[in-house]
DNA sequence: TATTGTTATACTCTATAACTATA
DNA sequence: TATAGTTATAGAGTATAACAATA
């Protein structure tokens, strides 16, 4: 069982304002519904029992498998030596699984199982539903968000 | 040494947009934007060497100390077991304080040290400088998106 | 009896370092 | 010598279960 709490989710967020500046402004509500809505990962992670870790590599490992070790590595930005637990611990739920590169016998090539993907499809669903908060929205505050939003997105990455 | 990626971080919303409604634009855009700055967080407690679960429990408890542990079970949402050991650790850095309470002595008051809260308000300073994506906006966008996001905040919760 | 906190145990995620097999 | 992956070891964050002290 999941412990769930009883009160409203505290704030990091420091607790005086720091400034009126809009910058400031745009920064702390942001700040504040990511602090509320990032609850939703882990609960659908725990709703398939897919700890977050095996959830991201079944996610950006999907698209450009089969994929040598090191390169999840590079995506998850942690140390080789993780992987190797991490897809056994997936390979043992048949979600994964090891091939050997042909040409080079070191590589280990990892490839998404049809049950990976099955699974990857059915969370896949349950993310794409909008949470309680942005559905409560009106449609015309919805464009607004997404308009908002979409100038965050395009902004030039920070290089 | 932390390992960087030196990938783009590959998205785990659905490849396939599932719908145009308003509501799923703004859900995927919130989405996207959250996934791009969510690591902030780890990276900035990262670099006071604070554990997240540290951060959160420095923060949350800060406003309302002292407080039993079985709060800070019910704040974080985990087992109470677990709160021994994230509290041992943090006071072996000085950043809190077990009291025992004078009128039941089964409860342990937890309270923040004088070092906690200066790491805190260190913390605090660091959070509320707007990161890249935001400050590279223009005041109007800002002004927008505070809007939008108020919206979100303004929702009613999921009860 | 019920509650608070602890301990014991186990699993996942992370890191570093030493190792292997290949190249 | 250098690279891909593994193993060994360690520490942090979680969970459950059994326990001691107190109410």
């Amino acid at each position: 069982m999941v412990p769930r709490r009883t009160d409203p989710p505290a704030s990091t967020w420091p607790a005086e304002p720091v400034s009126d500046a809009p910058a400031h402004e745009a920064w702390r509500s942001l700040f504040l519904v990511i602090q509320r809505l990032k609850e939703f990962w882990p609960s659908i992670a725990a709703e398939f029992d897919m700890p977050m870790a095996q959830m991201r590599v079944l996610f950006e490992v999907a698209p450009i498998a089969p994929v040598p070790m090191t390169r999840i590595a590079d995506l998850m930005a942690c140390d080789a030596s993780n992987v190797t637990g991490l897809v056994d611990r997936m390979e043992q739920r048949g979600l994964l699984e090891r091939r050997t590169d042909e040409h080079d016998r070191r590589i280990k090539l990892i490839a998404v199982t049809r049950a990976g993907l099955a699974l990857r499809d059915k969370i896949s669903a349950r993310m794409a539903a909008p949470p309680p908060p942005i559905a409560a929205l009106s449609a015309q505050e919805q464009r607004a968000l997404a308009k908002a939003l979409g100038a965050v997105l395009d902004a030039k990455p920070v290089s």
